[in-house]
DNA sequence: CATTTAATATACCTATCGGTATATTTGTTA
DNA sequence: TAACAAATATACCGATAGGTATATTAAATG
């Protein structure tokens, strides 16, 4: 059973997860977040040591629901190759979905914490290494099933995957158009299936 | 000849370009600007209106900067296919020349301008269309000389060129990792050389 | 050199910043 | 229900935010 506190510690990370997302670490002020869950400093102060560590738990929980929606759309499939289909199928309409959360959290963060102090860089990158590392685990699963080729660098492909993602979410982001997005997936189905499909 | 004024304001504008290009717009405050310059804020919003002008205008420095130097580094050749290689070339090079800047500021300024109520996302807009239009005109003038394929869709292509250049930008940024940005640019190549050259 | 104008500095405004000490309320247990 | 602990609210802190009115200095012009 939860405590009192630990009811209104993910109460507070909920509520603040899309505005930190947004406005960014130093635009979101301590006003915004105590206005938008409708408590006061006593009880934000309570159930976290300072700023930093809320905008920290609100990137995780952004990161987190991320990470768990992509996992359940790729239970579609059992093959390998075809959960790596289920990527680009996601990412097609991540511009819809990442609007409940403000955005993309590794881009908006990534860009936002590049030049700041904070730890929150840290916790970028060891997410984008984590879902690197899975997708070339993904591939390297693959090789095992004979669905893909043998001579496919893994880990150089999950970043090139990774890398043209991103690009198509920037792109889609900054100019509100999804072409980017669905176009990009389109190229990536068609690089699978003629590059690294046995 | 320059009034004094005007070099003030040009050298305030060149002082917090890569201020804000690091920074972002909130982030960035009056204190850092007349530190950085050494003025006052009387210096400053003599010349200034507020604080949003001067960071549109820091950002139109950081672009006029970038684009110039790309347009410089393509009259290496008078072929358009070469000078769309050229483009890929200067971008290989790119983290470190960004480095002056503070960063891209397209990518930075983008993704801060985002969820802001700044005139700054317009401007954004603004310069990845005139320069996707700039690549589309490259390849339709390619056409034209017969160095690239008729059947070519110009603009998808430019589309496609900034998506993926913007991505690799992020990538690298991100994880200070130059390998996204050579490997993607290397990978731009021989799509131009496959599927776009005649 | 005197006067006017342009440019910059100084001093100050109110509002808000992140953070904290303490008072008050709420919940639990004897 | 009395006593205690947990959780939240209130009131305040010094520092700084962006911005402005005015004083001062520098430059230009007669």
């Amino acid at each position: 059973m939860l405590t009192k506190s630990e009811i209104t510690t993910k109460y507070i990370i909920e509520t603040v997860a899309p505005i930190f997302n947004k406005k960014g670490y130093e635009a979101t002020s301590m006003k915004d977040i105590t206005f938008a869950t409708g408590l006061t400093k006593g009880a934000i102060y309570g159930n976290f040591k300072n700023k930093e560590t809320i905008a920290i738990a609100a990137f995780k929980e952004n990161v987190n629901a991320l990470l768990k929606k992509i996992a359940k759309h790729q239970n579609q499939s059992k093959s390998p190759l075809e959960k790596l289909y289920l990527i680009t199928d996601f990412y097609k309409n991540y511009y819809d979905y990442s609007k409940e959360l403000g955005g993309c959290p590794i881009l908006n963060i990534g860009v936002d914490a590049k030049h700041q102090e904070t730890l929150l860089l840290e916790h970028v990158r060891s997410v984008i290494n984590k879902t690197q590392y899975n997708i070339s685990k993904l591939i390297d699963w693959g090789k095992e099933t004979s669905e893909i080729k043998q001579e496919v660098n893994s880990q150089l492909f999950a970043k090139r995957l990774y890398s043209h993602i991103q690009g198509a979410i920037f792109m889609t982001y900054t100019m509100d158009d999804e072409h980017y997005l669905k176009q990009a997936m389109i190229e990536m189905n068609s690089i699978i299936k003629n590059e690294i499909e046995n």
